[in-house]
DNA sequence: ATTTCACTTCGTTATATAACGAAATATATA
DNA sequence: TATATATTTCGTTATATAACGAAGTGAAAT
């Protein structure tokens, strides 16, 4: 199998788990640090670090130093037209669901200092 | 995880596989019967068919009985807009590589009758 | 300098997926 | 009816992926 079709794969095998496109949605409402979202996805920081690493390297989104904290947002401009074409239609090709929706009102009042540290 | 989510991911895991791009590929230039396909991808019948239900199921592609064989082509009316919408545009999302150009110069030269039986 | 905190990386385990050959099914031919 | 052919389904095995906790890294606070 030559490297070109691989590629061809890497974007849909990014898409194709359930929390990273609740990652993506929720990044589209908001940046977002690891421990926010891991508050919200309830899963380990090691397992939304991982799911974080994969939609970066596809590039998906791009993250920035802050402090101890990461912010992670969506790339505001993708060099792949295929990631740019997703991110600008991700409504059509993601649908909301109950999950979703709660994730995004969770968005809303979800704190950092509150989750993230013990102050 | 509630169903709609995960029903969000089907359609990009089917799209996770290079053997079933390259089939997609195909079936765009020709319509094809199951043994065809397999001479082409060089796998096992049974791997073929499986790959075939998935395409199917999630809603890309059609088969047609004729007889002994069963002939799968591209959906020509999907029910999913996401469906229409890749397939209209599947040469944006899977650019062609060395091995599906390949594909499409042995569909020209692939005949069911010498490829799939002994007469 | 040391500790704390946010995050990443590593190693392991559980589950999902892809591949195969064999058996089952369905259709066509003898 | 019996046999051959095309395909599907089943059972198994190998590999890929997702999840976790523990250990490691780097920045900030003490």
């Amino acid at each position: 199998m030559t490297a070109l079709i691989k590629e061809n794969t890497k974007l849909f095998k990014t898409l194709s788990d359930p929390n990273r496109l609740r990652i993506l949605k929720m990044l589209q409402t908001k940046s977002l640090c690891v421990c926010e979202i891991t508050d919200i996805l309830n899963l380990a920081t090691s397992t939304v670090s991982k799911h974080l690493s994969i939609l970066r390297d596809t590039g998906f989104i791009i993250e920035e130093k802050d402090g101890k904290w990461v912010n992670y947002m969506i790339n505001p401009r993708p060099s792949d037209k295929r990631i740019s074409s997703i991110l600008s239609t991700l409504d059509f090709w993601i649908s909301d669901d109950n999950l979703i929706i709660s994730d995004k009102q969770k968005i809303q009042k979800v704190d950092r200092i509150t989750v993230c540290s013990k102050f």
